[in-house]
DNA sequence: TTAATAATTGCGAATAATTGCATTTTCTAT
DNA sequence: ATAGAAAATGCAATTATTCGCAATTATTAA
């Protein structure tokens, strides 16, 4: 019997019974142990199996990358969505949008907030979860697979029968004369939506979000109730901002 | 039995019953106690659980990270789902509960596979945003926090207008009289939507829920088409299901 | 083909790991 | 404080592994 084939063999017990034992493996295949521990310990060697003592298990299998989220410049949004923990108050009723400055956002709320948020990113409702007492509605719909969201016309409907009290929405990009402006249309949609359906409206975003423009818009900077970033409310790049009547925490 | 099995014996009570008790584990695993303590010991020293008098108990994470979603015996339900990927065929609408045995399922379908595939689990839509050629709708509603799904009349209402080809249910227990059982009222009235819309039923779980009762009824075994477990189809355990006509993978 | 070389295999002895038991120590709940 | 349960410790029996070595089998080069 061949080598690669013993070790075929090996491989294929162990998917089936999820381990192997050196004594069976020595009986079964009518070779030495001593084999059967050279071949483990060359599988072993190729990560293929890891031999422990008396025979091998399966290779411990590293855990699922989809879950694992990356937030970018973690402590920079930290800071930001901290001066927005005020806007919160027990009884509103709150829509959030996706994105990793959002989901910093839902972190940071505090566990005693009594209160109902719609959100339409899995990531945020995984997250939002943790929290006992927010009531939460997660939007259906179709995924957009990139950003774990769901848009189109079931999210439109859901968010259009909903009176928010506040919505918290992330941006792409934000000037004066057009607003908030964003890169996907369907995207663009549903943020229009989210606005139409609250009574204020709270965007969070770094300072290197000012001043860009994207292809479709959302909506005018008079639409905005508020503005969070990263830089001090009375910083020179956010001149015109103030002009325009916006608050700025 | 191997040491490592053991261990992992060990490391899924606890994750499952957040504690494990030294002398009944001694009794489980027909060992002396003097074992079980050694090897509490070894999973304490590598950090990956706390000894205390009598027994253990999960350590303490710092953060608790929503997006790490353990599952226990993994390779088992591995096995199990592994023959229905038979089942999965380009151009079918799918529907999907929640459950971490679905959860591997959908891990390995195959990449190519073109299917439209509704579900209202959050782990489970993650999990198949990876697969690019999947058209992907997540069912909306009110979250039940702990199962990372939506409940209520918002997703018996999508289900309902839903002609899906098949559908892949979790099963919390099942036997010959009742079928399946739940836990909870609301699954258990969703998952009879799904079945309801759904031309083939397939449900997939392992040994261990057999001839089991939980409050709530689902179904009855004839309203299943298929049952999928780790048992060889042919197993005695299984006699009574194939006497019903059930298909058994 | 043949000789030299390399790889593989099995054996025995030495070594190391594992396990259960007896004994002592420590801990917990009254 | 104390009884009773659990844990630690030392020890011996069992079992698995390593190592050196020799025999066998495959491979290579002339």
């Amino acid at each position: 019997m061949l080598k690669a084939e013993r070790q075929k063999y090996i491989m294929n017990k162990l998917f089936e019974e999820q381990k192997v034992v050196t004594t069976n493996l020595a009986l079964d295949l009518d070779i030495s142990e001593d084999t059967v521990r050279r071949d483990l310990n060359e599988l072993d060697h190729k990560k293929l199996l890891k031999k422990v003592y008396g025979g091998a298990i399966l290779i411990a299998e590293k855990t699922v990358d989809v879950f694992k989220i990356h937030i970018n410049a973690e402590e920079q949004k930290k800071k930001i969505v901290t001066k927005a923990l005020s806007l919160l108050h027990d009884g509103q009723v709150i829509i959030m949008s996706g994105g990793t400055t959002n989901l910093v956002f839902a972190k940071l709320i505090p566990e005693d907030l009594k209160a109902t948020i719609y959100t339409y990113s899995l990531t945020i409702a995984m997250q939002l979860s943790q929290h006992p007492n927010i009531d939460l509605i997660l939007i259906g719909g179709k995924m957009q697979k990139n950003a774990m969201v769901t848009i189109g016309i079931d999210v439109i409907k859901v968010l259009s029968i909903i009176k928010a009290d506040i919505c918290f929405i992330g941006a792409s990009s934000i000037n004066i004369s057009q607003g908030l402006t964003e890169i996907g249309y369907e995207v663009s949609i549903v943020k229009k939506a989210m606005i139409e359906s609250s009574d204020r409206v709270v965007s969070m975003f770094s300072a290197d979000k000012l001043n860009k423009k994207m292809p479709h818009g959302v909506c005018d900077l008079s639409q905005l109730d508020t503005i969070v970033t990263d830089l001090d409310p009375n910083d020179d790049r956010l001149e015109d901002y103030r002009k325009s009547g916006v608050n700025i925490l």
